[in-house]
Order: structure tokens, then C-alpha cells, then sequence
RNA sequence: GGGCGGUUAGCUCAGCCGGUAGAGCGCCUGCUUUACACGCAGGAUGUCGGCGGUUCGAACCCGUCACCGCCCACCA
């Protein structure tokens, strides 16, 4: 099949994707092969593309088919997430958009909707990762509610309630207003926002005066239950035990003391609203308040409504917080009870999704014991059973670890996993994988309600590592695939998912999920903001697939990915990513045009030619690097490995090298061995590009030959070291360097492109000779020598050295004498500047006595290096006169 | 208040175990050359953020300061 002369990414990618989907070449079976795994995060089901999950996506692949052209058996886990609170959110405001309300709908009426929803578009992600060429198993992809994974979350439910580790609790938690549920601190987001402090004071109930106490919530006085001071501050001793009456509700409460008062702050006396802020909820605990005795003020939409005692007016009910924060402070400057008002910056909760204001609220919640699955989990990074790669993310890791709170999993939502517990009237939960099981439990027939909640999202994407392989089922995937090699993952979701994934693994499956985990940044736009919606400056990676194709794409995130390290995005980069397809295209063309194809063998061919003798070196050494730069997860060193390679190595210099040896007038068996090396290395570049650029290279490796197997299932290379020939490696050295010396030279004293030189060689030695006779047809094609004499030169003339010898090119009535005087002073300036250094160094004692002898060898041989070339250098310039 | 990362060419970034500072893009000059102008050849460009220390030798190690970014944290 002859190549196209122009690369179009776009008519060979969809081809080649349902080609390797449709002939299994994402999971060849290999039952006996090592096994390599990795599980994918998995997107939410109402997610698109974006260019994190590109990046993401694009390291992935490069590991799982790199382990799958090593001989693996490459296990790329795919699925999707549920996404409880998104999803949810997606479909409501589509109803909303129709005229709609969820709650119109029974709550099986709703849920039949999402999944209806689900089945309908819930598809755009997965075939967005199709096109960007994720080799993930298809064949059996899995949803976090599909049934096998939903038994798995049930059972580490009802496992770890029965371990204890999960219990219900009354306390307050972080409730989004908006959303009407409850959220997990990392939910939470805090935003600084312009608020007010206010100083409001608080009659004595005894007449005596007043107290003084400074908030930023003052609409929460309406649930008050004490006033705090510092039981060490003497300003306050007197009042102790004294009581006040408080505005607007006329509420009786005492001034007691707690530590948590801070003398140097405000008046140093503190409002306490135990059911309303995290810090007066623990006040109220220490001062003997259940937390069925405090008071809540507001409603599941954080307006207003009637405490317990019934103290609250009539006219703040039903208010918003705003409001009534506006209506309290109103009724204070009225009764004399504001002191003063300052502007402050207030550090306020925000839900993540909602993006409305948290408000603490008291509520019974289902709540994971992270204390105590935290342990294992900091053990296991310590221990290096898993190993966190940038190794500078572990403390943020053990810090996180070691200050867990517990873990709030239940939500107030009708799309997710239900929470399998049931209670009877009196409130008693029974937990079970089934009603049958509860009421087993319950040992009656009494009447039982399944807890209408349902489990925070990430609570099942934990076990996604082992419920995904059958668990709890003991299967022969999961004993063959737990624990998976590798997880990669943004930094962003560290606690929220890896984290936990880790507790969870260790609980239930007694061992790590994944022996490394690989953090990488975000992708921000060109001028290093985060890339949103609301901004407008998002990348849309298909835009770039369309664009640019998404080899380039996939490369260009690679060669950007630099551990430790926000990605700047520049679509100019993915343009030069673009062009070396382009080029890797075009050199198979060449190629193809020279009776070059696909090589027959494994095995590096044999070789005479010195030539093909130093490529297959270099072959050898880019495979020995490019493996090492990606047992390293250095996926930008492996990019720029393999980019170097093709470019600068196979096609700026061996296929110049060899034009002449493909030539009419070319001996046949040169020609002959050329092809075979020539096809053999191109072979060996499709191979270790593959990863990168799945798509192109696959369609090179069947234009150049007809092959028994795709390249998506070829065998990586082997670094094979007995393919390094210094000799030839040398020769080959020695030819770029005199042809760069005498391009240099032409370029710069303006000689014809076209003009042909003879080279008059000074000093040559018998090596120097030998090489100029074979590289010949080389030095006469890419450094126009025409031909080589060994006697001196008459006239004006260029000159360069290479080594012992000076090469002199007559150019008479060419040549502008001044401008060569000026090349080679600056020559010798550069060459005298280098020696001396190094005889600076050379002449200190100090260096001779105290630096490594390797160190002081080097720098001896470089110093008469140096000293030769400048040598050499200034006596061709006295040679000019 | 803690913690982390960054500061290297005009721009975006590499630089491993301390031993003569690199790449891509951009810029300048030239070029129908057995593939490729999405190309070829050549060229210019650096107080490695500041200061101090360790060392024969520091972009690299240590200390410190400055600025930028991120994460965590209950100061009402």
C-alpha cells in the first residue's frame, strides 16, 4: 500500500480504533503472561471529555500499551461513576428546563429517569475516550451501580457497621442548603468573602450592666444557649455564673466558662450556638447540652423556623440567613444593643457543587470511622508498600491521615447507592444486605422503613480497585489483577479518592491497591490560570483531536508531563507535535519510495556498513533509555527521548547518510544491508512510538509491510548492548562533526549553496584517511566536498579542524578573507577560553589533590584537547596571512 | 497559622550522583537538496530570583530573604 503524501490523523483514527476494539487487540489473551494493572478513574457518567481527563488518560495508555507490547497481560480497567450528587443535578435541571420538578416524581419514578437518562447519553464519555485512543477493556466495563459492583458497596457497608466502623450519629454536619443534603468536609470549599464583625451587647439579667460579645453571625442569636469566657479571664470572674436575658427572643441563658473562648479576641466573650457552629457545638457539649437538647433555627433550606423553646418572633420566620441577620442587626441598633460594626474578611463555607453558603446543621448522619482505616493506610506509604510518586505529596498525605475526622457518608439524595439499613418505629436501625436480613435482626414483624438516603459517591468509588474485579467474589481476575501495578490520578482527588481507596483495599482486601500511585498536576491554560466554564479559557481536547489529530495530542501531553508540575497548555505545542508526525510520515515515505520496508526478525540485522552499524547502536541506546524513563513514570523524558531519536538521529542524519549507498551507482550489497538495517530500525521506531502515537504508527506498520499482527500486539525492542560498536560510532561521529564544521563555514562566509570544494587535508591521520575514502559519497552529498587532496592549498581559503587534521577549502576570489579571520578568531577564542579554564583548574593544588581522579583525568584530556584544536586553530589563521 | 511547589534564553520548560548551561517554540540569515516549507542548513540569545555558607568546584547541597501559585486549618 503506497503512502499517502499527506499525514490526515483524522481518516486513519476512527479506522484503526474499531479495528483493535473489534479484534480484541485491547486484551489478547495471554493466560500465563506477568500481569500489569490499572484501573481507570472513572469518569462520571454525565461528564464530557475535558483536558484533565486527557492527560490522565493519555499516561495510562502509554503504561498499559507499553506493558502489552512488553508481553504483558495489560489489564486497562474502564468504567464509570454514578456520580450521585452531578448526576442528579444534570437531570433535575433538565427537568427544571422542561417545566419539571423532581419532586413531582416518586422517588422510583425519578431514579427511573436517570438511569433512562443514563442509557441515553450517559455513552459521550466513553466514545470520547475512543477517540482519543484509550486501549481500555471494553468488553467488560463496569458502572458503580451496576449489580455486581452495587453488592460490593453494600457488603462493605454492612461489614463495616458490624466491625463497628460505621455508626449513625447526631451532630452537626456540613448541610448544603441548595442541594438539601448533607456533605463530606471535603465537599466544603472556604472561600473569603467581605463580611462584618459585629459587637452586640447582652443584658444582664440582673440589671448589672451589660456583656459584651462580638460574632460575625449575629442572625444566630436566635438560638443562643450560653455566653462563653476564658475561665482564666479576670475581666469576666464576677459575671460567672450570671445570667442574661437576650434580645429579641428574651431567652435566659448563663454565662459560663469554656477554654475555647480567646481573651485577646473581640471582648473575649463568646455567643454560643451549639447547634449552628462547629466550635460552639463542642462548647455546648462541655457545658452538659445533648445534642438533642440545642437549638436549630433554620430548615433544610436554611431559612428560619421555630426553635424548640418557641422563643423566636413571628416576623423571623421563614427568613432567609441574609435576612435575618439583616432584621436581627436592625433590632439591636433599635434597642441599643450594637455596640459597633467592623469590616473584616470572613473565611466562609461554600458546597463544591452548589457553590451556596454551608451552614453547620444538626442532623443524624451515617458516619465512617476513618481514625481508625487511616492507620494502615499512613503504615502502607511509610512502609514503601506504596509508593507515592512525586514523593514530595506523602506529607500532604500523612497530614491529612493523621488529622481525620470522621467520614460523613450518607446523602440526602434519591440517585446513588440506598443505605441498607432499616428502622423500626422507634428509630432502631437493623443493617443488612437485604429487608430479609434486617428483620431477621429485628427477630419480629414489626414494621421496618428502609433509610431513605443514600451513600456519598465516593464511599463506592473506594473499592473501585477490587469491586471492579469481581470482589466479593473470589475470582481468578482478582487474585491475578489485585493489586493493580499503577494508579494515576490527579492530585486533586488524593483524599477524596486515592486515600480511601487505600483504606478500603487494606480493610477488605488485606493488601495495598496498587503499588504506586503517580500524581499529576492540572492542565491550566497558556498564561497559568485554571482553566473553567465561567472563565471561558477551557481547551477542548476533541477540538484539538479535530485539529491537530490525536497523536499529537496524546504527544504533546506526555512530553509536557514533568513530575510535580502544573501543565501550561499551548495549542502551538500540540501544533509541533503535529509536524513531527508529519515528519515520521513523511520518513516513511521516503522509505517506502526506496524499496524499504518491514523488517522479517526480532534481531537487530548484521551489519558491515558502519553506518547501519552506529544506528543500530543508537537504537539500542534509545530503547535502554526510553525503558528506563518509563520505569521512572518520566513521561516527559521518554518523549523527548523518542522524539530525539526519530528526528534529530534517524532522520537528520542516517537518512542523509545513507542516500548515497541507495543510490543508481551504490554497491548492491551495501544497498542490500541498508534496506534490511533501514527497515529494521523504522520497524523498532514504530514499535517505541507506539505508546505515544497509537494511531499513526499502527498505520505505518501495515503500509511498510504486510505483517501476521498488528503493531498494537508487536514485541517491544530489546535493548540489546551488543549492538554498540565504538568503532563505528566513532567513524559516524567524526563524519557529523566534519560535515557540521564545513556547513558552519560555507554558511557563514556566504559560499553557494551549490558550489562544490575540493578539501585540502592538513595532518590527516592514517584512521582520518581511511574515513575520507569511505565517507566519500557522504562529504561529496551533504558537504558538496567534490573531492579530497592530500596537498597544500593556493589562495584564500576556509578552514576547519576536526581532530588532528585541518580540512582546507580553496575558495579564490569567493572567500571574504576578513570574514574567515573573524570565523576563526572566534574559533580559537572559544577553544583558548575552555583550555585556560581548565589549566586554571589544572594548576590548583588543591583540584589535582582533593577532586575525584576521574575528575582530573577528564580534565586533563580536555585541556589538551583544547589546546590542540586551538593550536591548530591559529595556525590556519597565520596561514591566511 | 501550618505544609507543598515554583523562580534557568523573548515564551513554555528540562537539567539525574555537584565537574565547560539544554530542548521546543519564537527570532535572524540562506535554501526547489532522493521524503517532509507541518521542511532543510546555519546563527544569535543566560548575573540559573537576592544574599550568605559548605566544597578543589554549586543551577544542583545547606541557611536566609523576596516574590508567585496551590493545599490544609474552628480564631467567634
Amino acid at each position: 500500500m503506497t503512502i499517502d503524501k499527506t499525514f490526515d490523523p483524522a481518516a486513519i483514527e476512527a479506522r484503526w480504533y474499531s479495528h483493535w476494539e473489534n479484534t480484541n487487540g485491547f486484551r489478547p489473551e495471554r493466560p500465563d503472561a506477568e500481569p500489569f494493572t490499572i484501573v481507570i478513574p472513572p469518569p462520571n457518567v454525565t461528564g464530557s471529555l475535558h483536558i484533565g481527563h486527557a492527560l490522565d488518560n493519555t499516561l495510562q495508555d502509554i503504561l498499559v500499551r507499553h506493558a502489552r507490547l512488553k508481553g504483558k497481560d495489560a489489564l486497562w480497567v474502564v468504567g464509570t461513576d454514578h456520580a450521585g450528587i452531578a448526576t442528579q443535578m444534570v437531570v433535575e435541571r433538565q427537568m427544571n428546563a422542561a417545566g419539571e420538578k423532581r419532586t413531582d416524581l416518586t422517588r422510583e419514578q425519578f431514579v427511573e429517569r436517570v438511569w433512562a437518562w443514563k442509557e441515553e447519553s450517559g455513552g459521550t464519555i466513553t466514545g470520547q475516550l475512543r477517540r482519543l485512543g484509550a486501549s481500555c477493556d471494553w468488553a467488560n466495563e463496569r458502572f458503580t451501580m451496576d449489580p455486581g459492583f452495587s453488592r460490593a458497596v453494600l457488603k462493605v457497608f454492612v461489614d463495616l457497621h458490624a466491625k463497628g466502623l460505621i455508626y449513625r450519629d447526631k451532630r452537626l454536619v456540613n448541610w448544603d442548603p441548595g442541594l438539601g443534603t448533607a456533605i463530606s468536609d471535603l465537599e466544603v470549599e472556604t472561600r473569603e468573602v467581605q463580611g462584618k464583625f459585629y459587637h452586640l451587647r447582652y443584658p444582664l439579667e440582673d440589671g448589672s450592666g451589660f456583656i459584651a460579645v462580638a460574632t460575625t453571625r449575629p442572625e444566630t442569636l436566635l438560638a443562643d444557649m450560653m455566653v462563653a469566657v476564658h475561665p482564666t479571664d479576670e475581666r469576666y470572674t464576677a459575671m460567672v455564673g450570671k445570667r442574661v436575658t437576650l434580645p429579641i427572643t428574651g431567652r435566659s441563658i448563663a454565662i459560663g466558662t469554656d477554654e475555647h473562648a480567646d481573651p485577646e479576641l473581640g471582648s473575649g466573650a463568646v455567643k454560643i450556638t451549639p447547634g449552628h457552629d462547629f466550635n460552639d457545638f463542642e462548647v455546648g457539649r462541655r457545658a452538659g447540652f445533648a445534642a438533642g437538647e440545642m437549638l436549630n433555627m433554620l430548615d433544610a433550606k436554611a431559612r428560619v423556623v421555630q426553635v424548640a423553646d418557641g422563643l423566636i418572633p413571628d416576623a423571623y420566620l421563614g427568613l432567609s440567613v441574609k435576612d435575618a441577620r439583616v432584621a436581627v442587626v436592625a433590632a439591636l441598633e433599635e434597642a441599643g444593643l450594637l455596640d459597633r460594626v467592623e469590616d473584616r474578611t470572613i473565611q466562609t463555607p461554600y458546597g463544591d457543587r452548589s457553590g451556596v453558603v454551608i451552614e453547620p446543621w444538626l442532623t443524624d448522619q451515617w458516619y465512617v470511622d476513618a481514625k481508625t482505616l487511616a492507620g494502615p493506610a499512613i503504615e502502607a506509604v511509610r512502609s514503601g508498600a506504596i509508593k507515592v510518586v512525586p514523593e514530595s505529596w506523602t506529607k500532604t498525605y500523612y497530614n491529612w491521615l493523621d488529622n481525620i475526622q470522621p467520614w460523613c457518608v450518607s446523602r440526602q439524595l434519591w440517585w446513588g447507592h440506598r443505605i441498607p439499613a432499616w428502622f423500626d418505629a422507634e428509630g432502631t436501625a437493623f443493617v443488612a444486605l437485604d429487608e430479609a436480613g434486617a428483620r431477621a435482626q429485628a427477630g419480629d414483624d414489626r414494621v421496618l422503613t428502609q433509610d431513605e438516603d443514600v451513600l456519598d459517591t465516593w464511599f463506592s468509588s473506594a473499592l473501585w480497585p477490587f469491586g471492579t474485579l469481581g470482589w466479593p467474589d473470589e475470582t481468578a481476575k482478582l487474585a491475578k489483577h489485585y493489586p493493580n501495578d499503577v494508579l494515576i490520578s490527579g492530585f486533586d482527588i488524593l483524599f477524596f479518592w486515592d486515600a480511601r481507596m487505600i483504606m478500603q483495599g487494606l480493610e477488605f482486601m488485606g493488601e495495598v491497591p496498587f503499588r504506586t500511585l503517580y500524581l499529576h498536576g492540572l492542565v491550566r491554560a497558556p498564561d497559568g490560570a485554571k482553566m473553567s466554564k465561567s472563565k471561558g479559557n477551557t481547551v477542548d481536547p476533541l477540538g484539538l483531536i479535530d485539529r491537530y489529530g490525536a497523536d499529537a495530542l496524546r504527544f504533546t501531553m506526555a512530553a509536557m508531563e514533568s513530575q510535580g508540575r502544573d501543565i501550561k497548555l499551548d495549542e502551538r505545542r500540540v501544533e509541533g507535535y503535529r509536524n513531527f508526525a508529519t515528519k515520521l510520515w513523511n520518513a516513511a515515505r521516503f522509505a517506502q519510495s526506496n524499496g524499504i520496508g518491514g523488517s522479517t526478525t526480532l534481531e537487530p540485522p548484521r551489519a558491515e556498513q558502519a553506518v547501519n552499524r552506529w544506528i543500530l547502536g543508537e537504537t539500542a541506546k534509545t530503547v535502554q533509555a526510553l525503558d528506563l524513563a518509563l520505569a521512572d513514570l518520566r513521561f516527559d523524558e521518554a518523549a523527548n527521548t523518542v522524539y530525539q531519536f526519530v528526528w534529530a538521529t534517524f532522520c537528520d542524519w542516517y537518512l542523509e547518510l545513507i542516500k548515497p549507498a541507495l543510490g543508481a551507482e551504490a554497491d548492491a550489497g551495501a544497498a542490500a544491508e541498508t534496506r534490511t538495517v533501514a527497515g529494521w530500525v523504522l520497524d523498532q521506531i514504530l514499535v517505541m512510538l507506539h505508546p505515544f502515537m497509537p494511531f499513526i504508527t499502527e498505520e505505518l506498520w501495515h503500509a511498510l509491510a504486510t505483517r501476521d499482527h498488528d503493531l498494537i500486539v508487536a514485541a517491544w525492542p530489546m535493548a540489546d548492548a551488543r549492538a554498540m560498536d565504538p568503532a563505528a560510532s566513532q567513524e559516524i561521529d567524526w563524519t557529523i562533526r566534519l560535515v557540521g564544521e564545513i556547513r558552519a563555514a560555507r554558511a557563514e562566509l556566504n559560499v553557494p549553496p551549490g558550489a562544490k570544494l575540493v578539501a585540502h587535508v592538513r595532518d590527516a591521520s592514517e584512521v582520518t584517511r581511511a574515513r575520507l575514502a569511505s565517507q566519500a559519497a557522504v562529504l561529496a552529498r551533504l558537504a558538496r566536498i567534490e573531492a579530497v587532496s592530500f596537498e597544500p592549498a593556493v589562495g584564500g581559503a576556509a578552514q576547519v579542524v576536526v581532530d588532528e587534521a585541518t580540512f582546507v577549502l580553496p575558495l579564490d576570489g569567493v572567500i571574504d578573507l576578513e570574514a574567515e579571520r573573524a570565523r576563526l578568531a572566534k574559533g580559537i577564542a572559544v577553544a583558548e577560553k575552555e583550555r585556560d579554564a581548565l589549566a586554571g583548574r589544572l594548576g590548583s593544588a588543591a583540584f589535582v589533590e582533593r577532586a575525584k581522579p576521574d575528575a582530573v583525568a577528564k580534565a586533563r584530556e580536555d585541556h589538551a584537547l583544547r589546546s590542540a584544536e586551538a593550536d591548530r586553530l591559529r595556525a590556519a589563521l597565520a596561514r591566511l596571512g
